[in-house]
DNA sequence: ATTGACTCTCAAGCAACTTGAGGGTGTAGG
DNA sequence: CCTACACCCTCAAGTTGCTTGAGAGTCAAT
């Protein structure tokens, strides 16, 4: 029999988690005396033990391991248990991966400007989101912001008629395979708050698409330097080994035509896949 | 100006994480209505929290971005903080890598005896300990009881009349290198509890090394049935790709000569090492 | 009898939020 | 103008696996 102290120095367990694991009702001690509440242990219990803190090592929670020491479970139980944790594992490992990559990037560029980069770039997940928009082509990109400006007044009109309410942001789609500075098929898209909505000639409603991972980022100030975003976004998609796959969009989401630009916050978004 | 719910679906983070980021001063909304302590956000605040996020996603805690974000560091520092956390990272992905290949082992081993093992090998780091020992060689395997216990024999008496204190367990090493079954180096070691103690011929005081990897195994019952741990712990060691680096001990945790050997508790360590 | 090392039982703290209770706001429809 | 109803507020408590500390009792030796 050995007072906690020296079971603890047997086992190389801290005298207050073999507290916690008997509160917890893990490890109870053999013999707790009544009068004092001293508690005392036999080696007898190392296995025991042991196989907790083995558990523990492969990530199991502490209510995990009580189910699989004290519920007497089939073996079958047990190895799914395990197969659980072990894609968990999996998985948390690949997210570390990426967390590194995500880094090292960062540093990359680092290294080069010698300065904190201006853009963060980020992954999220979007929702689909059903909106109204036109299409149309821009001859070239100097003509780019007129013929935006174009299409949004033909969505906004359209949805005003039909006694809608248009939903912030507005929302540009840029639908060519390849950048390119002539002809670039672009679609006006804002979001309404309707259940249905006719389609005309111009005006479709749509639903665009949800994506698991959307490469984000955030510009602001005036569409003149939009494309140093682009640049920051590239260059990290490439730096942490993703792919654009699907449209891009901006999102207008501080803009006002003929505003003062340096205002504007605009945001980029690109759907990527792990290349 | 958006309410915070409207921010919290444009920049898909949770109202209450972003109440919380308020609070830690992370991210304060642009304006507080004084009367209601309604919360508005612009969208210039984007590339901020954005940037809070990319951080996040690299792992950092909020303290630290809030350091990042405010107090303006010199490139340099911000560069070492990030560095120190590209090796934190790196240390974290290795261990689990480690953790994954010890439930795969236990997978393994599952599927070959359709139930849980009956022993866990687990990976301590062990202190130095100051002992006093006999060393000897037992002729054969079977012999080696005996030997010990002549050994063992001869510490205790030296402690004793040395007025010193036994302290549990007796250890016994082993110093071959290879496993052999004829001469077998072993020595008879017990920890004391006193300043220094005089070496004579047979009774050496020794430090036995600490080691930062020592793996361990309970072995409970008769001596007789002690090759099963050995071939457990063989079989892990070999599975987890660890080398053993040093001499192996055996520590009597519950033993009394002649006693109930089915009361014996047994822990058997190996120092390893990563292949 | 006293010292010093040990033990006990709470309670609070860490990180990064989430959840819920209890109560005030804002606005659209009747 | 009143009433839903969705939204917002603050504050407290819960999550995991313990650790730290306060305040008090216990054990063995001197």
């Amino acid at each position: 029999m050995f007072r906690i102290g020296d079971f603890s120095r047997l086992c190389l367990v801290p005298v207050s988690a073999l507290r916690y694991y008997d509160e917890l009702g893990l490890l109870k001690p053999t013999r707790v005396d009544s009068a004092t509440g001293y508690r005392y242990y036999s080696a007898s219990q190392l296995p025991r033990l042991n196989r907790l803190l083995a558990l523990k090592d492969m990530g199991l929670s502490l209510e995990q391991i009580a189910r699989l020491l004290d519920d007497n479970l089939t073996p079958e139980q047990i190895r799914g248990m395990l197969k659980i944790k072990q894609v968990e594992l999996q998985q948390q490992l690949e997210e570390g991966q990426i967390r590194l990559g995500r880094i090292e990037a960062w540093l990359e560029q680092f290294e080069q400007e010698n300065n904190m980069p201006d853009y963060d770039v980020i992954i999220k997940k979007v929702a689909p989101l059903r909106v109204a928009e036109v299409r149309g082509v821009a001859p070239a990109m100097d003509k780019l912001g007129p013929t935006l400006d174009g299409l949004f007044d033909e969505v906004m009109g359209y949805i005003a008629r039909q006694g809608a309410k248009m939903v912030e942001p507005s929302i540009t789609v840029y639908y060519d395979q390849e950048m390119c500075d002539r002809d670039i098929n672009v679609g006006a898209s804002i979001s309404y708050e309707a259940s249905t909505l006719p389609d005309t000639d111009r005006v479709k409603t749509v639903e665009l698409p949800g994506f698991d991972k959307m490469a984000s980022v955030i510009h602001r100030g005036s569409f003149a330097t939009l494309h140093q975003a682009y640049e920051a976004i590239s260059k990290w998609l490439e730096a942490n080994g993703y792919r654009v796959n699907g449209p891009s969009r901006e999102l207008n989401l501080e803009y006002e035509r003929g505003g003062d630009q340096s205002k504007f916050v605009t945001e980029i978004q690109f759907p990527v896949e792990k290349a």
